[in-house]
DNA sequence: AAGTCTTGCAACCGCCTTTCC
DNA sequence: GGGAAAGGCGGTTGCAAGACT
């Protein structure tokens, strides 16, 4: 493939696939300099690639630690679970999955999980219902909206209680209320995917990532409640943020998990 | 066998935020 | 405080290889 090389500018850097040669300029760049000062690389190096183009690179490729090959259902099912909660954060997701880009992630959410929109296009009266609904829900919302404690203990619990719902089936229009993803909803006591690895011994056997129609509820969930996860988790968003955040941000040391667990 | 589709991946683009001067 | 540069992030594109028809 000839790379293209862009022109116009003050700088013409180099596009298109890296290599060898660059990619062995890079690394030595950063094993002396350190990651950072990226637009310092073609100074020192004579690569003629832009900084930007240099940190992906290292980024999504050269690290040390970086892992190859498909992602494991135990990946899988992180990326979901976040996913439900957060979104299209996908460098927040990859902190999750050491060895994980955000860009594998995200070109593996678009190539599985997003693959599906084809097949399933809502027509327009439901697409108008949903509208309504989502539009009365708002209302409902902004009713109801009181201050919220900001107690880690209250929002996981409310957090598992939801999950013990009943899920939603294919093709249903969510009608009252959003029930976060359920991945576990015969569980008493509801884990978190995410802790599956470093709990290894509180993770019940039979897990789901062998339940291919779990799946598929999950995937069809995702899309009813994307919506409607706009709306609410917005509004929450602070709150969730900082709930999300403060558990995720030390899992080996991790107060909100002990306590939703002794509770 | 040939054409088409799907998947996996690398890389670029544009926008936003942060940092520096 | 404000502008420029750098960094970070999510969205998107393009391509190769394998699967499918």
């Amino acid at each position: 493939m000839v790379a293209a090389m862009v022109m116009g500018s003050e700088k013409a850097w180099k596009k298109g696939p890296w290599t060898l040669e660059e990619d062995k300029l890079l690394s030595e760049y950063v094993s002396l300099h350190g990651e950072g000062r990226w637009s310092s690389v073609a100074k020192f190096t004579g690569l003629n690639r832009s900084g930007k183009s240099c940190r992906l690179r290292w980024v999504n490729y050269l690290k040390p630690g970086l892992k190859k090959g498909h992602l494991t259902p135990q990946e899988e099912a992180i990326i979901l679970e976040i996913h439900a909660m957060l979104g299209n954060k996908w460098s927040t997701i990859a902190k999750y999955l050491p060895g994980r880009t955000d860009n594998e992630i995200k070109n593996y959410w678009r190539t599985h999980f997003k693959k599906k929109d084809k097949s399933s296009r809502i027509n327009k009266k439901q697409e108008k219902r949903r509208s309504r609904i989502l539009k009365q829900m708002k209302q409902h919302e902004q009713q109801q909206q009181q201050p919220q404690q900001c107690d880690v203990q209250s929002s996981i619990s409310s957090h598992a209680e939801s999950n013990n719902q009943t899920n939603v089936s294919a093709g249903t229009v969510l009608e009252d209320t959003y029930h976060p993803v359920t991945t576990m909803e015969d569980q008493d006591n509801y884990l978190p995917f995410m802790y599956q690895d470093y709990f290894p011994s509180l993770w019940p056997e039979n897990t789901v990532e062998q339940d291919e129609g779990l799946w598929v509820t999950l995937w069809n969930l995702d899309e009813e409640i994307q919506g409607h996860r706009d709306n609410q988790f917005n509004q929450n968003a602070i709150h969730h943020n900082q709930i999300t955040t403060s558990c995720f941000d030390d899992i080996s040391n991790n107060l909100c998990f002990a306590k939703y667990m002794s509770g």
